[in-house]
This record gives structure tokens, C-alpha cells and sequence, in this order.
DNA sequence: TTTTCTGCAAATCCTTTGCATATCC
DNA sequence: GGATATGCAAAGGATTTGCAGAAAA
């Protein structure tokens, strides 16, 4: 459970973030974001759409599509996966990491010792049972990091 | 570069799967299977079409589609980000990381102070500039994990 | 008043599905 | 011969886009 005050202090920084990149304060956004704040499942457009659409009828879902991608964009919140981007696959079934960059949406494999060897949590082990271990960096390629 | 025993090999192992699971050898599927392995970019199911296509006018986008999902049920191949899912997102923007159900496809949020600490590989900092290291254990919930 | 956002509708992209025919074992 | 795969066409889901009117700074 979020405390009042931690919510509210979560609110100016959503406010000062929205001015800082020229947004403006719209009951649609605010509701958005509030809504977010909320969810502990990891949303999708289509979920938040619904949860929204209750307190807020009038909305529609290319506003929540956009906002949400606009969120994500100054950093308020983030994409996690899925990304909504085609699939993808990979031939090598070792183990290995991969180099994700998020402007050219180039994935490079890499090979690193400590990753191979991470350890699954005690914490974790009782409530879940983990198949395989997924690291991955996410930045810049070096072209796209010239730019 | 894979030398010729080594590609030689591979394409047993990946009969042998075939033959395991009951999936017939076709042409289509050797020749998708075959520019698989030479791709180094992890490629979606347009990019092996375009590709697989040069060789074999004939082979449609569908079968592409479907023969790649069934060579991932198989576990010749895996899928990487993106998933082909619809975007989701995280209102949490601090440090923390996820359990990701294959079969329910919840994501749960845990913290872990080994994970929180990984260093970036030095022969990545060369070629990467890494905003976030991401680190994603997939597998069964709780639940699914009953069944 | 100017810039930006929203809702609507249409378009686009990615993926799956049903079915008849062709192919593999 | 029997089971499975393929190609075609159509459907489905997710996301984006253009545009005119509405709302925020």
C-alpha cells in the first residue's frame, strides 16, 4: 500500500517532469498516471483503457496509447516486457546475454562469467519456479551512441 | 564463423528434436532452420521470410510464422525480446526486477541486492553505452507451476 | 492567442486461423 | 494410407496516424 504523502509526492514529480518536458496537465493524463500508480501488474494499454474508462467514460483508447508511450518516453514510467514489437529469435540456445539498443533495436550476444553464474534467490525459489536467468543490458549501440 | 562439422552437427541435433517431437521434415522447414542458424541479428519472421525466400519463391509468409512458434515449442530456437506481446508497463521506475510466467504471463516484482550490484563487463563498455542492467527470471508462478 | 491534446475514424502492422490440397513417413 | 504440413485468403489484435475541434498555458 502507497502512504497519502508518498503518493502525493509521487504526483509533483509527475507534474514537474510534465513541465519540464512541455507537457501540459490534462484530467486525462492525471487520471492515467494515478491509475498507474496503482496497478501492480504491469499493465497494458488495453488494462489501464478499462480502469480508466470507469472513473473517465469519455476516454478514448488512442489517448491512452499515446499518453502511456508519452510517459514513457520523459521517464515517468516504463516499458517492460513485452515491448509490442514483432518477435524475435535466436538460434543460439546456449548461454549467453544480449546488448539491447534502444534506438536501433539491435540485439548483440555477449558472453560474461559472472552473468552465467547468478544465483536464484532463496526469496524467490519458494515462490516460483525459474527455468532460466535473463540478463540484459539495455543502452546504446556505439553508431547509435555517436548521434 | 561456423565451420562446416560444427553446422554439420547442428543439423542432426535439430533432426533428432524434429524426430522426437513428431514434426515431419519438409523442405520449408530445413531451409528456415538453415538461415536461422547463419543469422547473427536475431531475427523477426518477415526478416527469415525475405531471406528464405530468395532460395524458395514458393514458401509463404504463414508458414514462416508458424514453423518458427513451432521450432520455440521445441526448444531449437528461443524467442527474445520483443515477445510479440502487447506493450506493458511499470509505474516503479526505481531499481528492482522481475518474474516473468511463461504460461500466465504475470510479472512479478522482487528485489535482490546481488542483482541490485552487478557491475557492467568491461568488454562492453567499449562498444555500449548501458542505461539499465535488466535482469528477468522466467518460469512457472506459483500457480502455474501446480498444474 | 497560441500551442498542444483529444477523440474519431481509418490505416497499418503483426500474427493467427480455417480449410482444401499437397507432402512426408 | 494416414497423419501432418503448406499455401491461400480472410480474420483478428495491437498500435499508429491524419485531422478538426477542444482544452491548456
Amino acid at each position: 500500500m502507497i502512504s497519502n504523502s508518498a503518493q502525493f509526492e509521487l504526483m509533483s514529480e509527475f507534474r514537474a517532469k510534465c513541465k519540464k518536458h512541455n507537457l501540459k496537465m490534462t484530467p486525462q493524463r492525471v487520471t492515467i498516471y494515478q491509475e498507474l500508480v496503482k496497478a501492480k501488474d504491469h499493465p497494458g494499454c488495453e488494462d489501464i483503457f478499462e480502469r480508466v474508462h470507469k472513473k473517465f467514460p469519455d476516454i478514448s483508447l488512442d489517448t491512452v496509447y499515446r499518453t502511456l508511450s508519452t510517459f514513457a518516453d520523459i521517464g515517468v514510467i516504463n516499458q517492460v516486457e513485452g515491448y509490442g514489437e514483432a518477435k524475435r529469435y535466436d538460434p543460439n540456445t546456449g548461454r549467453h546475454h544480449h546488448l539491447r539498443c534502444l534506438k536501433c533495436n539491435s540485439i548483440v550476444d555477449f558472453q560474461d562469467t559472472t552473468f552465467n553464474n547468478l544465483r536464484i534467490p532463496k526469496s524467490v525459489e519458494k515462490s516460483f519456479v525459474v527455468n532460466n536467468i535473463k540478463v540484459i543490458l539495455e543502452g546504446l549501440c556505439k553508431e547509435c551512441a555517436k548521434k
